[in-house]
DNA sequence: TATTGTTATACTCTATAACTATA
DNA sequence: TATAGTTATAGAGTATAACAATA
């Protein structure tokens, strides 16, 4: 944010509620990162929804459809089509559940563990350029903080 | 989250660099309170983009296209489409910007302003609910937080 | 030349829901 | 009946870029 926009935004924050104050910050940060991450991911050919499916994936493989859609927040329907585009691309696979015919298990092809060992470190090399202004005790109580929202969106939903 | 699921998620916090692990978070609670505001404001016949662009518009009429662009963080083409679908539902009108006329100037209709009187104070009440167990400090100290990874992103830019 | 806004393209992602095949 | 997955629909949002009018 430019000086001038900075000064806006805390004008503009002084009228309102903390609470949603803490939300404006929390989705500017959120857009923003998503944003860059965007861009950062273009050189591997992935979309941030991609990404999100190539990572779960490379540290659980195996998992099913159904856990995967549970994880990122999505419906079952919509992991289907992104399993389908990243399978097109060569990424992934579905491999038959032995004990439940009606499941598919997601692995990662070869090509699909290469892009793994290099994607994964550079968006959290990327995450930790923008995030390594706050330490240690920061990360956490930071971490704290988003983890009670968490729990509150839980609770009355 | 449930309880498993928390598990599941510490465990795997175990092994990631602090960063990363705040990223994800914060990515997690961005997308819970989008989806819920999203719920929430069918009532009103909105997407949170446009009540974005209905909040924004309401407390600072007469901005540009471009100024608003710039606040939501998309481009000029995206606010473009945005306003089209907000005039046709006969909430915002273009008026002639008479100092450059290239520019429009945005106003709510009367309907805008009905809208914006309700939807606003409905929304910052889900919100307030949503972080409400975060008190005074935390808020501050939240949006500290996130003014400094705000910044990082700015600087690297 | 730079800027405001418009238009057009193409694609990804999403919500929703009906459908199948298994369990 | 419930669950795993698929398919279809419809829409929104986005990036990108070319374009017109004006500054």
């Amino acid at each position: 944010m430019s000086p001038v926009q900075e000064e806006a935004a805390t004008a503009r924050a002084g009228h309102r509620q903390p609470t949603v104050v803490s939300w404006l910050r929390l989705a500017r940060v959120y857009q923003k990162v998503q944003q860059r991450t965007q861009r950062h991911l273009r050189q591997f050919g992935l979309t941030t929804a991609q990404f999100d499916v190539l990572a779960q994936v490379g540290s659980a493989e195996g998992l099913s459809q159904q856990e995967l859609a549970r994880r990122l927040l999505v419906t079952k329907g919509n992991v289907c089509g992104l399993v389908d585009r990243m399978a097109d691309a060569g990424l992934v696979v579905r491999r038959a559940d032995p004990d439940d015919r009606r499941a598919h298990r997601l692995e990662l092809t070869d090509q699909g563990r290469q892009l793994y060992a290099v994607a994964v470190p550079s968006q959290e090399a990327l995450i930790a350029e923008i995030f390594g202004g706050l330490d240690r005790d920061e990360q956490r109580a930071l971490q704290a903080m988003l983890r009670n929202v968490d729990h509150a969106l839980d609770a009355d939903a």
